[in-house]
DNA sequence: GCGAGGATGTCCGAAAACGGCTAGCGTATC
DNA sequence: GATACGCTAGCCGTTTTCGGACATCCTCGC
């Protein structure tokens, strides 16, 4: 059984998703690639990790916590090999920089998937904890990002 | 969180499938249509309702047994509406009556949705329990079973 | 420089194929 | 005449298949 909560953060309401005891998801409402299945979940507002997120969002956007910590679970079961690699080598980018999609298929051992590197980036599940606005085009430009271009910037200033 | 276990009967040997207190499959090893994602399940061979269904599985073959009991949750989250509302009709057949593919699609409010309904009868995925071996072709023939003729006339005899 | 094109894994929509079917006929067999 | 096969053409939800479209980037020809 999947359950759900509502956060509120100064870049809009996002929702997260927990099952076993384990971050599965973290969205901005209404982004690009928003879970289908919602109405099947349960709210509850109290399960344990989301306290702990919600303590450590409120550091992180006041700027006092760089580096998340607590049980996450990517993808459930339906992800694929290569969005679990991609995904992992993103968390590996650390606070405050930022590195290329084609990088990222290099690190997965794809060299020449830069372009799908770039597809399993936008479907990353967990927004901000799995820094996918940490990667850029090659020429440095923002290129895109699932909840908007605007909050992909304030992230990024918000680190620099 | 998916567990499972392994069951002994007459006719071979049963996979079941548990989750949240409710048993959502039963197949034949290696049958038609069996699961895929089985490696993801854990294996725990002392939930509950694993210890129920070994007891009515026993009476139910030893033949004192005509109606099973216990808390059923078919196809899990990614089940059709229509393929619900089959199941739903086919466990409304009792003990020892035979019904049809026609008269199933009937009951769903779909007449002529015979063919339809037999192919959501072999997915079925709790054998035995939600009983798909009592539904035969019109003219009475047994036409199919997931997991083999033989087990469906088996099944019959002992229900006559 | 600058535009075009190819490599890559996954999702999504549309279209085709696939069944645990059936009723309706035309022939064959008593 | 009855009954019994056997074939055929519709029936319909689901599964499979296929063709694009992507949060890219490098190379090659001009």
């Amino acid at each position: 059984m999947i359950t759900s909560t509502k956060i509120e953060c100064p870049l809009g309401t996002l929702l997260a998703s927990e099952e076993d005891g384990a971050l599965t998801g973290l969205w901005f409402i209404g982004q690009r690639h928003f879970p289908k299945g919602v109405d099947d979940w349960r709210e509850v507002a109290d399960a344990p990790v989301f306290g702990q997120l919600r303590r450590e969002l409120g550091e992180y956007f006041a700027g006092t916590l760089r580096e998340f910590d607590l049980p996450m679970n990517p993808g459930g079961s339906h992800a694929t090999v290569f969005q679990r690699d991609v995904w992992k080598a993103i968390a590996a980018v650390p606070f405050g920089r930022t590195t290329t999609y084609s990088s990222l298929a290099q690190s997965c051992g794809k060299p020449s998937a830069a372009r799908a590197a770039g597809a399993a980036t936008g479907r990353n599940p967990i927004s901000i904890l799995i820094p996918c606005h940490r990667i850029v085009g090659s020429s440095g430009a923002l290129t895109g990002y699932a909840g908007g271009l605007d909050r992909k910037r304030a992230l990024l200033q918000l680190e620099s």
